[in-house]
RNA sequence: GGACCCGUAGCUCAGUUGGUUAGAGCGUUACAUUGACAUUGUAGAGGUCAGAGGUUCGAGUCCUCUCGGGUCCACCA
């Protein structure tokens, strides 16, 4: 049994990985951060997997119930992104297709990746229970999401509406925030003149207002031009009207405390329909709201002759319009970031659209208590501040997404009532005209469009991957989870969401450890990402070296929050270097356990061994029977023994694979077994002990390996996971 | 603007509560090797631990500042 396809099959074949409901150990359970259902592995899962599958190792070989629980998300965006490109190439689309068929081709579709990320995962060596997977769109986790929706909405915290919201145009459906990032971006800032209403035939004094703006294709729908208070310069004119330089429609001159004063000309044009804050000061100074762009991102009827073209397009033919109409003053370069959609690279519009919210405040309260009172153990340990702080300033959360691939929005509508194309449904949460159901209320019922945004799933992954909201007998067993990793990067959007929804449904919260890792970057520190072409395939690592080399390569960089610049090269040396490493235990194995001497006694059972060391004189029987290299290298392995377990129990795993492997390679090989060549009959029983327990110590890294070898001893266990882990004190 | 992290050997990085000559891998130098293992062994070179100041009997480790690199959040008219 030396392949690792055929070891993995033993171990699945066997049911070792299945955790036992039924069993009186202490259990331990670690939660898989679901990987997306777009594609491959990347260096980033594989880290992942490595530690959460040594510490479910550690914790199995230590006595543990360990369930080491799978899944997979259906990631929205991402897969519906996916798959309309895949589409493209058969030449259908969304609206060849129509919602139904598109989502039967869907499934099929995700059939193939699901089966992908699947395999990748055992190629990593994953000690998964595979018999509990879950995948965050089946039908049980649409249960549990229509109740986490149906007791929100029934505590008040789900409201629906038209706000403005971060639109993207290409993926055709509002984010968050938290999924755009900023690109800098060189584009003009363009200085435009507003005459101030009645005073246009005045030579002396000033009578326009200027304003700088980077978006002239707005201008159509500003109802207002706002400074800061008491502006020295603009003072004057609060009260009187100005003249909308494209429109000509008269808009008021209003003050508000938000506008920088000396931001641009000190004077901002309000667009509420386009910008977050212009939405906010026309909110509370009551002012009108015109949409000069669409969903689509192309120009409105309120915008005449250019309705209909694209911003990009339509924005140099308006800056034209306003040369000739007098109202340019300047314009200039200017540089800064623009939000785009962290997956499409669009320009992000804010935009106001019809949209389902959950208010956060009460769930963000809980957690923040939560991480305070009840200790979730961060690492590294100022992740709890970085939270906190987050949730202290949070902002409602948009659940809604313009998508046909998730949850559907659970809410049910009379099919009587015609529907708005754009705008959606007008219903307000509470109106009698509209019930939350997960099935329709009756024949003449139609669901709302919407689906919901896929982290409103994956925050309740924690409970619903254990059955929620049913009683069972498994979410009471490993409920909370002891052990959780992640990307930093998804600290707000996955972590903090899972602290708060779990502390709202059961009080408690959903880990105990939540383990960050760092982000593997390149030589010049960028993150890796397709569009850089930068990456680096684990598989191309484990085709080169071998899992268990890649998982110790791995290990190294496990450090919590902490980068790890790395590349083909430096991770290439690595992979080497634990290759070798094999080689040398492997070597090691063929020189204890096939070329005995002839003269070696034969290999004695493990308990008679001990009982070398446990005698009640323990000093006394060492010095009589052990010789002295004996006693030496039994000491080593007992402080060893005793420092890879304070590792593995602190977490520490760069600490705990760096240690036995120094042990085996440069005392066991180098020193011990060296020494031993002169007196090999004498040592072979020490040899074999020594050999057995180092493979116990290593299996949780290098699990492959430390199994094949395992099967070469005449006294063992079934599999090398059925073994005790030594215990410090008498190894 | 707010918060956080990092700067240790040529390169990539360790260094647990401050405590003897600061470590690893790769690279590098010399030698050895028909031996379990050349995917090896032995020995070595290579560091004013970014800089300055402070606390201490003692600082890579704690405090302050400076310089350099990075991350997250907010904002970007």
């Amino acid at each position: 049994m030396t392949d690792e396809k055929q070891i993995y099959n033993f171990w699945e074949n066997t049911g070792l990985f299945k955790a036992n409901i039924k069993s009186s150990k202490k259990t331990f359970s670690l939660l898989i951060p679901p990987p997306n259902l777009t594609g491959e592995l990347h260096i980033g899962h594989a880290m992942q997997h490595s530690v959460l599958d040594a510490i479910a190792r550690f914790r199995r070989l230590q006595g543990f119930d360990v369930l080491l629980l799978p899944g997979v998300d259906h990631a929205g965006i991402a897969f519906e992104n996916t798959f309309d490109k895949e589409l493209k190439k058969q030449n259908l689309s969304k609206e060849k297709l129509g919602r139904e068929k598109w989502l039967e081709a869907a499934w099929q579709f995700k059939e193939n990746i699901y089966n992908s990320v699947s395999q990748s995962w055992r190629f990593m060596g994953l000690s998964a229970d595979w018999s509990q997977e879950v995948f965050s769109l089946d039908e049980k986790r649409k249960t549990a999401v229509f109740h986490q929706f149906k007791k929100y909405y029934d505590d008040g915290l789900i409201y629906k509406g038209p706000y403005i919201v971060q639109w993207c145009p290409k993926c055709n459906t509002a984010i968050e925030d938290l999924e755009m990032e900023y690109e800098e971006k060189k584009e003009k800032l363009y200085y435009v003149r507003y005459q101030v209403k009645g005073q246009g035939s005045k030579v002396k004094g000033q009578n326009f207002i200027e304003i700088a703006t980077t978006r002239p294709e707005t201008i159509f729908a500003d109802t207002a031009v706002a400074f800061y208070r008491n502006h020295p310069k603009f003072k004057k004119f609060v009260g009187q009207k100005v003249i909308n330089p494209l429109t000509k429609n008269a808009i008021p001159v209003i003050e508000d405390k938000r506008v920088e004063k000396d931001f641009g000309t000190g004077a901002l044009k309000i667009t509420p329909a386009h910008d977050i804050l212009d939405y906010q000061i026309g909110k509370d100074h009551k002012l009108e709201i015109l949409h000069a762009v669409n969903k689509e991102g192309r120009l409105t009827d309120i915008t005449g002759e250019f309705c209909g073209q694209k911003i990009d397009e339509a924005k140099e033919k308006v800056v034209e319009k306003l040369r000739t109409l007098g109202a340019l003053s300047k314009e200039e370069d200017y540089i800064h970031s623009v939000a785009v959609c962290e997956r499409c690279k669009t320009t992000i519009e804010p935009l106001i659209s019809e949209e389902w919210f959950v208010r956060v405040e009460k769930l963000a309260k809980g957690a923040i208590d939560v991480i305070k009172k009840d200790k979730i153990k961060f690492l590294p340990s100022n992740y709890a501040k970085i939270l906190t702080d987050w949730l202290n300033n949070i902002h409602d959360w948009c659940i809604s997404r313009s998508l046909w691939w998730g949850h559907r929005i659970p809410v049910w509508y009379p099919s009587t009532r015609e529907v708005h194309p754009e705008r959606g449904r007008r219903a307000r949460s509470g109106s009698s005209d509209m019930k939350v159901s997960l099935d329709p209320p009756g024949p003449d019922w139609k669901q709302d469009e919407q689906v919901l945004d896929t982290w409103f799933s994956s925050g309740l992954w924690p409970l619903s991957t254990l059955g929620w909201p049913d009683k069972t007998k498994e979410f009471d067993r490993y409920f909370p989870w002891d052990f959780e990793i992640s990307a930093p990067e998804i600290k707000y959007l996955w972590i903090a969401r899972m602290v708060m929804i779990s502390n709202y449904f059961t009080g408690k919260k959903p880990f105990k450890t939540m383990f960050f890792h760092g982000t593997l970057r390149d030589l010049e520190g960028r993150k890796f990402s397709k569009s850089l072409g930068n990456g680096i395939e684990p598989q191309y690592l484990i085709d080169k070296w071998g899992t268990d080399a890649t998982r110790m390569a791995l290990y190294t960089y496990s450090i919590p929050g902490r980068d790890g610049r790395v590349s083909k090269e430096t991770l290439d040396e690595r992979g080497k270097n634990f290759r070798n490493f094999a080689t040398k235990l492997r070597n090691i194995a063929r020189f204890v356990l096939e070329l005995k001497p002839p003269g070696a006694s034969h290999s004695r059972p493990d308990r008679e061994s001990d009982s070398h060391f446990r005698g009640n004189d323990k000093e006394a029987v060492e010095k009589v029977i052990m010789p002295k290299d004996d006693q030496w290298i039994m000491g080593k392995l007992a402080k060893t023994t005793k420092t890879v377990t304070k590792h593995l129990e602190n977490l520490e795993l760069h600490l705990a694979s760096e240690e036995i492997y120094e042990f085996i390679w440069h005392k066991f090989a180098d020193d011990y077994i060296e020494a031993s060549k002169s007196r090999r009959p004498e040592a072979q029983s020490t040899l074999e002990n020594i050999l057995k327990q180092t493979l116990i110590l290593l299996h949780p890294f290098m699990p492959f390996l430390t199994e094949e070898l395992y099967q070469k001893f005449e006294d063992k266990q079934k599999s090398i996971l059925l073994e005790k882990w030594p215990s410090a004190t008498n190894a």
